[in-house]
Formats: structure tokens, C-alpha cells, sequence
DNA sequence: CTACATCCTCTAGCGACTAGAGGAGCAAGA
DNA sequence: TCTTGCTCCTCTAGTCGCTAGAGGATGTAG
């Protein structure tokens, strides 16, 4: 019979979760998989692999719009690297910038819990750095 | 006369863009301003400080939910500052994590872009990497 | 035969806005 | 006085990437 994986297993051993997985395939990301007569689908061992594509992707804050793109670029490897190159730089260029803002924000939350005295809401630091900006010790946000 | 600050004046003397000005009052985040007779709503200083201060607060990432306790405490200024410190000291943690992942996945994407051969996507470091996590560096994503 | 698990589709919800339609009001210039 | 252009109003629907739940069919084990 040879009647490849079902949702279920394609979740488990992708690590995408089947309502995902199906969510996928309706937008287009992943190739609408063969059914059969119980209306059933069949994945095979290269929808796992998209799907773990997918995943790692996704995890390293890829987009689906630049994963869909580097989908295609795979699927076509006589493509320029360029491009591939491009997307991955362009999302470290954000990642980077995201961990400068993440850091600023980091030294101000430390400094208002620091400052914060410990009585009533009246005088708490805290309160009062996110009432008035120009309390901020940094001026990059 | 003296009829208040019109939501365009405030959008600018605030920060926060006269449609999400609206949106607060809808979810209630900032009570509803007395209207003229053309149905214009008209700020005060007051309302422009509470939108400074959620303002400030979404950008340094609390969610609503947070900011909504934040006020009520705020609106009370004899409650304990413990409870706003609380939420505060929350906010680091989530924030120095989210550094925590940020980083590693920079180097991922460095080391993944550095070892891009500049060729064919058949042998691209990107796409490799991102098809098989056991490609990575790190363990911990 | 009865449980129970797995699968299917479909719709609606999340958070925090944003965009657009369609219309009213107001101030300044020709 | 008319027109132009700006601001304002409400309402609905869209964004992103899922997730939850309803309601029903099928499959498997005891």
C-alpha cells in the first residue's frame, strides 16, 4: 500500500503542529499533499523536510514572505546565491538592530527598578521614567 | 471658550497617531474626552501626559494588559509600589531572555553568511543551514 | 460494541494596531 | 460666495502567524 505519513506523524516528526501544517498548505507554503479516499493526507519524506525548512526558519524570525522566497530559490538551484545571501543579511541586520533597542531598554528597566523606593506609587521611579521620557538615561528609542 | 486640544494636536504633542488615540479610548485605555457640538473630542493636558505615558510604556514592549494595570495603579497613588515594581522586574526578564535568543541567533546568521560560498543555491551555507538544525552552532532554539 | 484517537472542514479569535470608505465641518483665499 | 484643502467623524475590514473550538467522519484496540 505504501500509504505514506499522516498529519499527525508529519507534526510530530517535523515539530510543526498539524493545525500549522494545514495552515501552510492553505496559504501555499507547503504543496497540497495527495489525499486518500478516507480524505486523508499523505505526506512524504520531502514535506518533512520542507517543513523542518520551514520551522528553522521561522524560528530564526524569518517571515513567511522571505521564507516563501528562499522556498523558491531552493527549489530552483540554479538561482544566484546572491539573493539567498541578501535575505540572510537583511535579517541579521534587523536581529542586530533589535538587540541594540533590547539592550537600551534593558538599562533603562534596570534603572527604574533601581531607583524605585520601595514606598507608595507617588514617588516609584518606575512609574515616573514611564510617565516622562526625558527621565530616560537613553535617548536612542 | 476655551475648548481643549483637538486630537490632531494631540496625535503630535503626544506621540501616538490620532487613529490609535482612538483605539484606546475604544478599549478603554484612556477615558472617552468631552465632545463640542461637532461631535470633536478635546483633549487636555492631562489626557496628552496619560498618552506619554502609554506611549513610553509600549515602547519599552509592555503589552496593554500591563499598562492597564500600570494606570489603575497610577490613578491610586496609595497603593504599594511593590506590585508596579513587580511588573517591571517581569519585563526584564522577559526582555534580557528575548537578548539571550537574539544573540544566538545572530551568530547563527553570521557564521551561516560567512560560510556562504557565493555560488549556486545547491551549495549554499544558507539554505543548507536553515534545511537541517543540526547544522547549527547552538543547541539552545 | 464501545471507547478513544485521529482526522476532516469551517469559523472566529488573538494583539495592537492600520487602512480605507464615505461623509461632515471649518478656515482661508479668489 | 464658492471652492479648495485640511481636519475630523464612524465604521468595517485587513494585517501576521497562527490557535481554539465546533461538529462530524473515520480508524483502531479491547
Amino acid at each position: 500500500m505504501l500509504r505514506g505519513i499522516p498529519i499527525g506523524d508529519a507534526a510530530r516528526l517535523s515539530g510543526v503542529k498539524a493545525p500549522t501544517i494545514r495552515y501552510y498548505e492553505r496559504i501555499g507554503l507547503l504543496p497540497a499533499p495527495p489525499r486518500a479516499e478516507n480524505n486523508r493526507r499523505h505526506f512524504e519524506a520531502a514535506d518533512l523536510r520542507r517543513l523542518a525548512f520551514i520551522r528553522h526558519a521561522r524560528e530564526l524570525g524569518f517571515e513567511i514572505a522571505a521564507i516563501r522566497s528562499l522556498l523558491k530559490l531552493q527549489d530552483d538551484p540554479h538561482q544566484a546565491c546572491a539573493t539567498v545571501h541578501g535575505i540572510a543579511r537583511e535579517r541579521l541586520a534587523e536581529v542586530e538592530q533589535r538587540i541594540g533597542r533590547l539592550s537600551a531598554l534593558k538599562a533603562e528597566l534596570e534603572m527604574m527598578i533601581e531607583q524605585c523606593s520601595h514606598g507608595h506609587v507617588a514617588n516609584c521611579r518606575v512609574i515616573e521614567v514611564l510617565a516622562d521620557h526625558d527621565k530616560c538615561a537613553h535617548e536612542r528609542h
